[in-house]
DNA sequence: CTCTAGCTGACAGAAAGCTGACTATTGAGT
DNA sequence: ACTCAATAGTCAGCTTTCTGTCAGCTAGAG
């Protein structure tokens, strides 16, 4: 269970990892906003615990954009300022929970494990094909160990392409995936999402395969 | 085809059996989820209906113990939270579907047909041949273990013949599986697709033999 | 040997799929 | 409120692949 601390106050930092760690987390520390959201980028974590007075960046911003990649990480968000007015505003940011210093460990600990409980990213769900790697957790997908840019139709579609893998796919199922029960999406909407999906995929060695008159197959890292 | 219905509070429960009984279904009420995951190990069901918000054991973790051992059941969520970081989570943890509270009856009953009609689909029923494997469910044949590339056509008429292995097979009644109604094709199209089949399935010790002035026949695996 | 059912290569028209371009929409940033 | 950028979905034209027919050929029954 990997968390990261974003947190400017060295002491304030360092009771902060050392008490995670001793609880058996695997700690990072960022010191500022723009390292925290490369380590997050480059890592995946269970949890960030976000300090908002943070100096440049601040933890406004650095959810922000955090929450454009990966949706999914819980955050729990720390402030000195006692305003509901960022409490709300944090919440709204995406933030899953919010504390107030100074504040015990105890409670620290507590809400932690609320969030990861909740999130249950212990059982961390990933699906692969090759080079391809998905993480559905934090949703983010990798290919080579590079981070790929999928739109949210693109991961819908891969992610349901993965889900069946080795299995020949119907364009109406890929359909009915995206819009639950109302189909008024084209057919042809998918052959686009399949060929941005190959456009991105193909130079790596995932390769979706055309079933005519079928759909379509992503078939296993077979070579 | 037994549905089995987890909820806690006694009127949408009620509610919900009494119209999927209507609609022919045998239908099953757990009002806990420890109580739901006996019932799952110990009858047989086609599909739950799991509501979230469940004293004691929530949905989650009713849905995160079937999964560790009936895989296959198809699960629709039902919550009342609108949030859509549920909706992502219980997907993860392999739910089939999911539905808001509150939902028109018409809306479940749609998404029960289609979760149950989607499932029986996907259920892996196989056809064989000697060195011939058809898997219609994923919709793919090997023959030698190596994917063996079909169109439309020579699938269903390859489909036909395995399903009347070891019977001779009229050309009149090919036709007629192929196109269900306009029946405007020659039966030298038969000729042609078995021809075709033939070249691709020949090497590999499959042969489909001419019953001359009958049909075709496709012999056992008799080797 | 003859006759006929069946085989198969070739082909043209049809169908299915691909993709660049375009429009509408959304959402962030100012 | 406005702008800019990214995304979603449609469309149209193009490419690829499949289909069904034909015609000439093969081969089995008598």
């Amino acid at each position: 269970m990997r968390i990261l601390v974003v947190e400017d106050d060295a002491i304030l930092a360092e009771g902060t990892c050392e008490s995670l760690s001793k609880a058996g987390y695997a700690v990072d520390l960022a010191e500022t906003g723009t390292r925290a959201n490369a380590m997050i980028e480059a890592g995946s974590y269970d949890l960030v615990l976000l300090d908002i007075g943070l100096p440049g960046m601040d933890g406004f911003e650095v959810l922000r954009r955090l929450r454009k990649h990966n949706r999914n990480i819980p955050v729990l968000i720390i402030s000195a300022r006692d305003d509901i007015d960022f409490r709300v505003y944090g919440l709204d940011l995406g933030a899953d929970d919010f504390m107030l210093k100074p504040f015990v460990l105890a409670e620290l600990h507590a809400r932690t494990r609320a969030l990861l409980r909740r999130h249950a990213l212990s059982e961390r769900n990933t699906l692969s094909c090759g080079e391809l790697l998905i993480d559905l957790g934090a949703q983010r997908a990798h290919v080579d160990g590079e981070p790929l840019e999928l739109s949210i139709r693109e991961w819908d579609v891969l992610v349901y392409l993965l889900r069946n893998q080795g299995k020949v796919v119907r364009k109406e199922a890929i359909v009915e995936t995206l819009c639950d029960w109302k189909t008024d999406i084209t057919l042809n909407a998918v052959e686009v999402y399949i060929s941005r999906l190959r456009s991105k995929l193909d130079s790596h060695g995932v390769h979706i395969r055309t079933v005519r008159g079928f759909g379509y197959l992503l078939e296993e890292p077979a070579e």
